[in-house]
DNA sequence: AACACTTGTGGACTTTGTCAACTAATAGGA
DNA sequence: TCCTATTAGTTGACAAAGTCCACAAGTGTT
């Protein structure tokens, strides 16, 4: 049985970052959306194209909440919602220039605060720290519970 | 410059932990005291005596939620809050033996669930991860913009 | 006594998160 | 083809967290 400190850390890593970012926040994040909303472009920009689900599960959000913070930042002109045509159920999701911008900037924030916090390591035990991380976090889902099976893929479907 | 798939890694890695949790809760937080109160508890637990201002800063949060988060958990007869006898400004807060009981079912449950997600890692690297986290978190209580001097202890006041 | 500063509270408000219900569309059979 | 089960996304209602700001009380300095 290993111990709690692990989650605690990470917890007060997480905190510490959103507290840096919301003070260099007027600086940066002209749109005011936020971190949460951040992370929602950067994933986007990641995926370069996404549908809700794939955004929820990235980001591990409930679907609700996708709605809502997708329709936010559309409303800002950061992305724009496209109905898929080889299903009509599902939106696929991309990312506008003006949004491309703003994942620029927020991007260049965001790792700068990294860099601020991870200070206390030497360059080469950041690489290490990161690579490992990564491979926890990794390709595979680590299924929360709830299944989720069926990959069913909606590629290019604009 | 980095990247930003830090802090999007690790944000993945707390919300999936935070979905884990939510779906155990019924077997373990009998007190439905949340993630939140379960840190809050478990940071107590460690630093044995604290002050607002101790938890506070421990945990990144505010200090009017601090205050909150503690009624809340005096309320369930989880904690202590003694007024400090050599500064009647501030408040000793302390486990009680009930929340002592509650904080090792949390500590359990949470590093199961810590267990569960860095299974991707074999036991080797999950240590190496655990310390180089440590390290970043470390002891320096790195500053968070708001200049945080007079490290003003009130030992053994109670 | 008068000042600035610190500790903790409280109020008001915004943002996130949670849960359940519901529509629309699709897929897979009988 | 018609049923039925599933899936994608949306909505509403509500609960929990976080943010800001003002404040009372205590401390300590000069």
């Amino acid at each position: 049985m290993t111990d709690t400190s692990l989650a605690i850390n990470l917890d007060k890593f997480m905190r510490r970052m959103h507290v840096l970012l919301r003070e260099k926040a007027p600086s940066f994040d002209t749109e005011r959306i936020g971190p949460s909303g951040a992370f929602l472009l950067l994933t986007l920009d990641d995926l370069k194209s996404a549908t809700m689900q794939d955004l929820a599960d990235a980001l591990v959000r409930d679907k609700s909440q996708m709605t809502r913070s997708v329709q936010n930042l559309a409303s800002r002109g950061l992305l724009e919602r496209v109905p898929c045509k080889s299903d009509a159920r599902v939106v696929r999701i991309t990312l506008t220039p003006r949004g491309q911008e703003v994942v620029r900037r927020h991007q260049a924030a965001i790792a700068q605060t990294i860099d601020d916090l991870m200070a206390p390591l030497p360059e080469r035990e950041q690489q290490e720290f990161r690579k490992l991380l990564t491979r926890v976090v990794g390709g595979a889902n680590t299924k929360t519970g709830s299944e989720k099976l069926s990959p069913v893929r909606h590629e290019e479907t604009t």
